[in-house]
DNA sequence: TGTACTCTTAGTAGTTGGTACTAATTCGCA
DNA sequence: TGCGAATTAGTACCAACTACTAAGAGTACA
């Protein structure tokens, strides 16, 4: 058989959905001569959704939302306020560029939501950032971001913010925030 | 029971229907206090497909857009690659926090897709970020970006964004980009 | 050449949101 | 009280999955 490689079969995967969403596993798997059980395998390890989902996504995206915000990029899964707090987002699709690597802006919402988060203060403001994005994140990466509270001065809070990929940490930042009255 | 007359309830159904697409006959039947049966003779009456296929339809009507992800936050007005660019970004509602406030991911957003296009390298990673948040911006406001490529050592990048308002300076950000091959 | 390993495939059970159909029951009204 | 329309209950079936186990194929290294 004339089988190619996994990892290239992958990208051309990606490739594949992202041009038709609609098409369906059994498909996918005739066009890349392989059995359905391997592009779900695929579609697991690159975190693409099943076709209802994608289908889904496309066509509330066309839907006129109704001034959707959320409060926090990602699922915040701990907080104690004033302290520190923790929230998982998984890299998807749309967060990445043509290198599937995922755009810094992410890792950056998801820890300055995080940070608003644990001080859950009514009005406040970024006013200082300063950033290190330490590794490459790609799609279906599991990133578990820790902020904490490590000094208050007036009404200044300096916010520290760690997001790990397994254990490595691959994005860390420093926030100032300042409280308005 | 309170059940509402046959006619009432097929014009009450389509309303609903037209109004979410997304909503499944379980979830039909309970608002309306009837079986899920009910809602499925009704369907057929109606001429109504099911969810699924109201959903798929409502995705292929946004389908023209195959994929689409904007390459740059805002809209790219000027670029001269390596040296500088601009781009011009409108604050809109749901750029906004509960206190009217955009939040800093997006002028974030802006500068980074800016120093992305201004740099035009293939494989890029934003390594450093040095950021001053240093007037709120609210939503209407009309913001013009600035990016310039002050210094390259190396693989590495260093580019400084400027986001007015007005004549007024609102952010200020230091990236040191790498470039992968 | 054998063994260790990953990759691939087959197969089962369970889920969602349906279609298509039959049969029984209930409601409204005369 | 009886009739017919409306409603409900129930069964079998389907697509397109998820989640899992287990076995087989291929490849790599000593």
């Amino acid at each position: 058989m004339v089988r190619i490689a996994k990892e290239k079969r992958h990208a051309l995967l990606r490739k594949r959905i992202e041009e038709n969403p609609f098409i369906n596993d059994e498909e996918l798997a005739e066009e890349f001569s392989v059995s359905v059980a391997t592009i779900r395998l695929d579609r697991m390890a690159l975190g693409i959704p099943e076709m209802r989902i994608r289908i889904k996504q496309k066509a509330e995206e066309a839907q006129p939302k109704p001034g959707y915000r959320p409060a926090v990029v990602g699922e915040l899964v701990d907080c104690i306020v004033g302290k520190s707090a923790i929230s998982i987002m998984t890299a998807t699709e749309d967060m990445v560029d043509e290198a599937h690597i995922v755009r810094s802006q992410w890792l950056y919402a998801q820890a300055n939501s995080l940070t608003r988060a644990v001080l859950n203060l009514p009005v406040i403001l970024t006013s200082v950032a300063n950033i290190k994005y330490k590794q490459p994140v790609t799609v279906g990466d599991k990133l578990i971001a820790k902020a904490e509270v490590v000094r208050q001065r007036d009404q200044k809070y300096y916010v520290w913010v760690k997001i790990r990929k397994n254990a490595k940490e691959v994005f860390r930042a420093k926030f100032i925030i300042e409280s308005l009255e």
